[in-house]
DNA sequence: ACTTGTTTTAAACACTTGTTTGAATTACGT
DNA sequence: ACGTAATTCAAACAAGTGTTTAAAACAAGT
């Protein structure tokens, strides 16, 4: 298609089978074959499979990209920047997404890391946490502690993450038709942030009246 | 060591090495190695490597092992029940777990099924599922819609898998010790438990005084 | 002791993988 | 036009994989 030197073009093409089949099945013949470039052309170019892979997931880092995500609108109630929050990840790891390659990859790399880049996903992965962080902080009483804050972070982050990563278990278990239905991102964003602000005390919760009092409150939990 | 046929030992040797590496990255070289057998008995013996695969996860199925932990106890509150739930999923979902390699290659399984024993797992998964849902369902005020109270016992799993499976993340963004204090067993249990019990409205939320309130309950979200 | 069927063995096969080689081709400055 | 460097290419290499083979060793019945 383009007119673009072979180096590139091997890029391009690794960052797709890199992020259709990961690292390891991904093959540098497949590689080559798609970019039309000559079998020896990857080692030539990048040395190896390793850093063709380091430098595809370099080009994927979402802070390299305009995407520009991790600022949070001010001027909102908290809660609706917890939507933001909560749908923005969820976009992110979006299974059936038909977006770039970068997207894909950087998804791959979130859900499996592998050893090769840590410490570029490590920075990714405090940012993002960050931002969370101070979010559920805004609605903790003040003298919570920040490790039962930070293990809330991880119980919205854990929700989002398994409802994308875990698709077939979900869809096993409840049929493709409740799946389809109720499992978008519109819905799974609902889901997640009324089960998380009602945890919160943001929302009231699922079940509360209506239901006999003998068994509420009395599990003699926490404080 | 004991006097058993080269059967069963190639099967408790791939077991042992499927567990620890997988599938694909276990090879029958090794089994066959640490079996102390042939390289050709695999085949001889179990046709190829898929079946001898099966086999093993078969053998890993906690429905053969005499654990009967799908019961749970009757006579206490859904509470209580809903904390022996989660134990008992974090338990068998346990990362340094240095039990059997029964347990450890069928929490391979579930959390990255492969396309070779999935009626197995469907049924594990329905089984235990329902378990879950019809716990849910005692909390949940009657008229609820069934695919609401699915979608909150997947928001508990996922909590589980998530904190299991993701232990890399975590412990990258928190750092050891903090993992190593509050993200055991017990710690994640009464979190995860307490985390959605007040989603459940059965346990008061983690904040509830304290804060201003013009901006709680605003949220125009669900009801 | 001989036969028959089962098990074990070493070797090879067929295939895929990442990587290297050395010659052929191209690009480009002089 | 020439010469040098960069690039492309087909081919092979080396290591690893699952699998097959055919002969050897063994066991058991008669």
């Amino acid at each position: 298609m383009s007119e673009v030197c072979a180096r590139s073009k091997i890029l391009e093409a690794a960052g797709e089978v890199f992020a259709e089949k990961g690292f390891k099945a991904a093959t540098i013949r497949e590689i080559c074959t798609n970019a039309g470039v000559n079998l020896a052309s990857v080692n030539y170019y990048y040395g190896d499979k390793e850093q063709l892979y380091l430098e595809a997931v370099k080009l994927s880092h979402p802070g390299r990209l305009g995407e520009g995500e991790t600022a949070l609108p001010e001027d909102i109630p908290v809660a609706e920047k917890l939507r933001v929050f909560v749908r923005g990840l969820l976009d992110r790891l979006a299974k059936d997404n038909d977006s770039s390659w970068q997207v894909r990859l950087f998804r791959r790399e979130i859900i499996q890391p592998t050893p090769f880049c840590r410490e570029t996903l490590e920075e990714f992965f405090r940012s993002r946490f960050s931002v969370l962080e101070k979010l559920v902080e805004e609605i903790l009483p003040p003298g919570s502690p920040a490790w039962q804050r930070r293990q809330i972070c991880f119980s919205i982050i854990g929700q989002c993450v398994y409802f994308r990563a875990a698709k077939n278990v979900v869809s096993m278990v409840i049929g493709d038709d409740e799946y389809d239905s109720h499992y978008n991102t519109e819905n799974l964003t609902e889901h997640i942030l009324r089960f998380s602000l009602c945890s919160l005390g943001l929302q009231k919760p699922f079940s509360l009246e209506d239901r006999p009092l003998e068994d509420r409150f009395d599990a003699e939990i926490g404080a």
